[in-house]
DNA sequence: TGGTTTACCGAACATTCGGTCAGTTGACAA
DNA sequence: TTGTCAACTGACCGAATGTTCGGTAAACCA
């Protein structure tokens, strides 16, 4: 269960600092999902009335857009960086594999909440989309690696970024960040399997 | 969209049958989410009133429960079946492994409600738990395959069948049966990547 | 033909939803 | 001491929620 905002939490008589509220009230949509977030849910967690994240949001929405942005930003600071832009195509994809593990742990409630994003409102599809452009620069990469001969030829570049990634996304199922692997440790046990195979070396 | 049910779909002057009742909510369940969807919703898909929904259902819970354990009954016939228990541990994985793609695809809607379930009401937690189940079966099996020297031995078992079958359940994000691969197709590309790698053959 | 059953509708139910607003509180500055 | 203001509370709103219920048209059976 999440737990409700402690004193500590909060800024010393200052009440609720934006940061808390946004990362306890994701906290509650992980857990119950969205639809099933009721204000009143997060005004519990937060220890105060439903009123008062009136005061410090404006609505239900604008949290999960916020949310949603948290996790987007940092993939496309990663697409912009020129380690994905320059070298070999092999060498770009798995560089990015394993800044999409490193991100994935690193903001891991804001991804596991836009993974689940079905574009129910306007805000959700906004995000759907900027997820589709993401996924379109990683099938490329896939089809130039296939293209330069770092993956065998005899795949379908969009079946494999659709498996690939959906690994990738899978970590947001069961990862738990206190007890368990680093996300470069991840990302090694997930690059190994899929560039080399669970077959032992004969 | 999901369309409304046509009177094609209805029992001819004998209204809605309970299979169709039954699939087209799975439909706009997936479409919107279970806490997303109203019984309004429900009505409109089904091309009734919402309170005719209750003539063939108890409510919305059970429209769930139903749905859920279509996914879970098949998952455990496969469990149960001799190929999942006799000869190396290797090929029962590569087994159970292709009988769950079989199955996802089979059952495309009532697995992916499956996987989206968080545990808000006690039918989502018994669901959790007969899939908890089966994941333990998983696990036992990907260690017995490291064990007998299936799988390079410098794997932890928990985290392969977590990547595993990650990659498997990642499918029902995207995959559409009218235009695209046969289940058998989805996995021999899977088993192809997870067991061989995606690097070409030297 | 009459009676029974099947499959539904429309209205209403209590409850919960996201959101508003007038007022209160307590820390701090003057 | 008084005034200001950020940070809330509690009462409340209209709309939507899942569910119930009385009624009914059409199909079926005797």
């Amino acid at each position: 269960m999440i737990e409700a905002a402690t004193q500590a939490q909060r800024r010393r008589g200052r009440g609720l600092d934006p940061e808390s509220v946004l990362s306890i009230a994701v906290g509650v949509f992980n857990e119950r999902g969205y639809d099933g977030t009721s204000m009143e849910d997060l005004a519990k967690a937060l220890g105060v009335t439903k009123s008062a994240i009136y005061y410090h949001v404006p609505g239900k929405e604008q949290l999960l857009a916020r949310a949603l942005d948290r996790a987007l930003d940092g993939l496309f600071a990663m697409v912009a960086d020129e380690r994905a832009a320059k070298g070999a195509a092999i060498d770009r994809l798995e560089w990015v594999v394993r800044q999409s593990v490193r991100i994935l742990v690193e903001r891991l409630p804001y991804v596991t909440l836009l993974l689940r994003v079905r574009g129910n409102s306007g805000t959700e599809q906004a995000a759907l989309e900027r997820r589709r452009e993401f996924d379109r620069f990683v099938t490329g990469l896939v089809g130039e690696a296939v293209a330069e001969g770092g993956i065998r030829a005899d795949v379908d570049p969009g079946l494999v970024t659709r498996l690939l990634f959906g690994t990738v996304n899978s970590i947001t199922e069961w990862y738990q960040p206190a007890r368990g692997a680093s996300a470069d440790d991840l990302a090694d046990a997930l690059l190994m399997m899929a560039f080399s195979g669970l077959r032992p070396t004969r």
